[in-house]
Order: structure tokens, then sequence, then C-alpha cells
DNA sequence: CTGAAAGCGCTAACAG
DNA sequence: CTGTTAGCGCTTTCAG
């Protein structure tokens, strides 16, 4: 590959000058394209390897999630690329699958390859975020909040449980169970939340028995929805607290014939591939792709020099009703 | 951060020797263990930037994909991180929209980055590598094939068609009909042939009417299943050409109370998040992840220097076969 | 086995 | 506006 002293000497000017001109400094028009016509004759490309380690800071983020297979982060993961590629940087793919030694081995590399900033939705409340934010790299947290002082993008769980449940209300629904992941995860506790609101709301009761959780999967859906099912009085409809629940409970329905509508179903979070007609099942849509534009901007705004305090960003999902009513 | 100066100093040794320390180079066990000591205390990490600009090569992949978003890919995308991760590399995810210049952007960059290899799923057969190519870096194409000398990891498209329509046949469908892709891309093509050599083999006639092309898309798939179901003798099972024709056809039938096997579906491709009881589709499960895994374990061999002609592997699908027979 | 020293290619003062 | 120069932090001969 040529550097940037093959152009210079081609061009008959300073290294310095052709810096310059691919920083987009002052530089007078003649020399500019000189170093242009140069440049195009050798092929020359910024050898990045060099300026990142000049500049102390590379065009390329980090984005770490638990699980780039959950549509959920796919889609987020989309948002980022398209713009940080818009701008110029790269994406460093980084699965923790939830685990806090994966996610510091990442957040270890972001800084030894001393990227310029990190996309981040945690694995846990124990993540530990002091060895990046001590290098002063800008991180911003998505899908979960977090104890640092960083800025944010997050959703509205609670009312996106609750409009979950408000639409089963609406349909004429009368015992609306809720399955949701690991209490002991906010996003999870919210969203239960939610759907009690809703109900009181509609003054209906809280029947304890109909509210479980389970964790994030498939499998945790289909296992609560089997419960449910076997209950005296079993549910005639059911909110999932994720796209994953929402899968799993939705099979156990089908297996069982109560395929919705026949059993009401409303989802927080997309089914991206549901073999379902589209109709058939309530779906607050979370605006992961958003999360992920969002989020990149504002990581790009910071890596820009952007100083002011941390902000934190809350995004609303948005109800596409089942249009086959009960 | 820490600099291999500081632990040099610390250790009292020389930086040359905290370097060998750190690539595994014989050093005395008194040094290394000072050296060690030192590293520890500083928290040293080694600067990948630093390193990447004198080695002329990082710790660093890219792999270049149409779309993280279709399930096929990111499962691939899942085995390749797997290991690059396992093997102290970072995975730039790369999606090219299909586009001959996105593509070459990335590529461009992966140069510039000094990334040490590329794993590339091509944006068409136009696709230009030469560039790459050029600099002696490593690549492997997956998916599809290429017209470069280059390591290469497909499944076989044939064969995956012909086992679809056989699954079928065993289950006692008379009518099968294929929806494929566009017919100009080869993996649409082949496929539809194993569909037609399945039939044939097995004594039918091929009734041109049952062969459908369309696009890779859910609306592909739904599109052409109502055509089929409008026919005056419609099929009584269909062969969908990917996981996403797959979707659509499954709405389309359900909307129709056709829910499989009433009449029989056979979907090359996964349905990662299907609502339906997972028995009652056939589904042809190509080898996403391993071909990610395969892939990055040719790039692997290569980046350390392996040197052998290019070698192509061939995955076959796995036949997971719908347990409610008809 | 170990240290000294020379860069990898680029950028950013600092003069001019 | 432009050139000179000094590194960024690491690896790798080359001596010893």
């Amino acid at each position: 590959m040529a550097t940037i002293y093959d152009v210079a000497e081609l061009a008959r000017v300073s290294p310095a000058t052709v810096s310059r001109v691919f920083n987009g400094t002052n530089v007078s028009p003649e020399k500019l394209a000189a170093v242009r016509a140069a440049a195009e004759k050798l092929d020359f490309t910024p050898n990045r390897a060099a300026r990142t380690l000049r500049r102390q800071s590379s065009e390329v983020i980090a984005l770490v999630i638990p699980d780039i297979e959950n549509p959920y982060f796919t889609e987020m993961a989309r948002g980022v690329e398209d713009v940080a590629s818009e701008a110029g940087y790269s994406v460093v793919l980084c699965n923790s699958d939830a685990q806090v030694d994966k996610e510091s081995t990442y957040l270890r590399i972001a800084i030894a390859e001393n990227m310029s900033g990190v996309i981040i939705a945690t694995a846990s409340e124990t993540s530990d975020l002091d060895p990046i934010l001590a290098t002063g790299r800008p991180v911003v947290a998505v899908d979960r909040g977090t104890a640092y002082d960083v800025d944010g993008v997050v959703m509205s769980n609670r009312a996106a449980g609750a409009a979950a449940a408000q639409e089963l209300i609406r349909a004429g629904y009368r015992r609306i169970a809720y399955i949701g992941g690991p209490s002991h995860i906010d996003t999870a506790a919210e969203r239960a939340a939610g759907w009690q609101d809703a109900l009181t709301a509609a003054g209906r009761a809280i029947d304890p028995e109909l509210q479980r959780f389970s964790t994030f999967g498939v499998e945790g859906g289909r296992e609560v929805m089997a419960e449910l099912l076997a209950l005296p009085e079993p549910p005639d409809a059911v909110v999932a607290g994720n796209n994953l629940i929402g899968v799993g409970a939705i099979q156990v329905l089908t297996e069982h014939g109560l395929t919705p509508p026949a059993v009401g179903v409303a989802v927080i979070g997309s089914l991206p591939f549901t073999t379902l007609s589209p109709n058939a099942v309530t779906v607050v849509r979370l605006p992961a792709r958003h999360m992920g534009v969002t989020a990149a901007r504002m990581l790009l705004e910071r890596i820009r020099g952007d100083d002011q305090p941390a902000r934190m960003v809350v995004l609303r999902g948005e109800l596409r009703s089942a249009s086959i009513p009960r």
C-alpha cells in the first residue's frame, strides 16, 4: 500500500500537506489538486492503524449486546451499523451472552484497540463500566439503564406493559395473565407493573396466580403457558413480556388448539417472522432500530466532543392491535 | 493506560522483554514472573493499535453479508463471532445490502485497518475482491461461491431441495408445489432442480404450473401461495425455497384455515421463531451457524499462514421432518 | 536469554 | 499556507 510519503513525493509536497488534505485542513488549491491526483494515481488510502495510534482513537465503535440472535438486538444492531457506517465508523459486534466476564473482556479490547466509543446493553446490574469510563471514552447504554452516569436510550417498559394489557381488555378478554422475564430484571418488573396498572384502571382484581415470571426465552414461555392452561380456571388471554416468551406461549396455545385469537395474546416486542397471520396477535412493537439509531447518533456526538451532562432518552413502544377482535 | 515502558521500568527489564512475555517467546522464569507482576500491578494491556501498526495486521476480521436482519445471516454471524472471539479476534459487522459499492467500501476499510482477513457472502457475481486479494489477506467466501480462487463454504442447495420434496412425498402428499427465489439466482435455481429431481425419482410428472419463482421475502411467499390456492386444482403441499418465503406461505395457509399439516409445508431454511408448533412443518435446516464456524476456522488457519490451495467445503442441510405425518 | 534501537504510517505542534 | 520534526506503543532485528 502506498503511504503518505509516496503521495507527498509524487505531488512534490510534504507529508504533512498530504495529511492535511485528508483531514480537511486548509491547503492551497494547487497543492490540493496535486495531492488528490497523486493519491488517485497511487490508489492511496490512509492507513487507519497508524492514524489510530497517533490520534489515540480509532474510527471503530463496539456494540456489546447479550445475543445478536435475539431479533430485538438484531434490529438494534442494524440501526447502529447504518448510522455508524454513514459516518465512516465501523462496528465491532460483541455477544456477551449476558455474562459479565465476557462483557468485560470485550470492554478491555475496546480500550486496547483505542475504539472511540461503546454502545452497550449491559449483561447485568453488576456490569463493570469503570475501566472503559476511566479512559474517558463515551459510553451509551441501550435497552437497560445503568447505575453509571452515562447517556442512555431506553423504552418505557411500564407503558408498554399497560398498552398490551389495555388492548386485551378492550378486545373483551376477562382473565388476562402476564408472563414476564426474571422479576429481578427491572425491565421485566416494569412491564409487569404496567400490566397491573391497566387491570387496576379497568377495575379488575389482580389475581396473583396469573402473574408469572420466567426466563426471557422460548422455553420459559412454553413452560409457563402450559402451567397457566393447567389452572382450574385458566386465563383467556395473556401478555407476553418479550418476543421469545410470546413465541413459546403461542406455540403451546397452538398445540392445544387455542390458536389466537381463541386465547388472546399480546406480545411486548415484535415477532419478525411469525407464521401466524399478522393480525391474530396484538404486538407492542418496540422501537429497536430507532433505539440503535438514536444510541449511535448520541455516541457520535460525544465522540465529536459534545460535553453536556448525560442524557436519557425514553422511547415508546408502538401498539399494533390485532385486527380480528374477538 | 500503562505502556510497555512502564511495565519494563517497574520490572527492571527492557521493553523488548516485556513484549516477549506477551508474545510467548522465551524469557527466563525470573524475568517472566517480574514482568507478570508488574503488568498485573499496572493493569497493563498491550495497545493493539500499536501492535497493528507494527505487525501490519490486526486481530480483527471483517464479516461482510447482505443483511444481518436475515436470520440465516444472523445465525451465521453468531458462529463466526464465537470462533473469532475464542481466538482473540474481533468481528466487524458489515451489511452490504447486496450492493457492490457498499461492499467495496467495507473492503477498503478492511485494508486500511489492516484487518487480518475477510469472510464474505458476496453481494453479486460482480463483487470485486481484487483490492483485498492484492494485499495478500485471506478471504473466505460463504453461502455463495465466487469466481475467485479463494476458500469457500457453501451448501448443497440441490440436495436440500430434493430432501424437502422427498419428505412431502413420503408423508403422502400428491400435488407438491415449489415456491423459490428469483430464478436467476443460482441457489434458487438449484433448489428448484432438487425439487424436480425428487418428483421425477418418485415417478411424478412435473406440473409447470406448480413451479413458481418469486422474491426471497415474506411478501413473495404470500403472493405466490395465494396464487397457488386460487388454482382450479390447488397443490396439497408446497416446498418453500427459503425461510422468508416459508413464513409468507404459512401465513396465507393459516388465514385460509389450512394450517399445516392440513397442507404440507417443507421449508428450506430454519424458522427460528416460528409460532407454529415445531412439529407441524418439515424444515431442511441450513447449517448457517456451522457455516460461520467453518468459515471462521478456515480463515484463522490462513491467517496463521496455512498456504495450501483454496478449498471448497460443501455442507448439507439437515432434514427435520414434521412429526405429525398426514 | 536479553537489551538497544529502528521504525510501522500518520498527525500535530512549532517554526517559518 | 507549508515543511520539519517528534513521537503514538509496540515488535523485531541485531548484537552481545
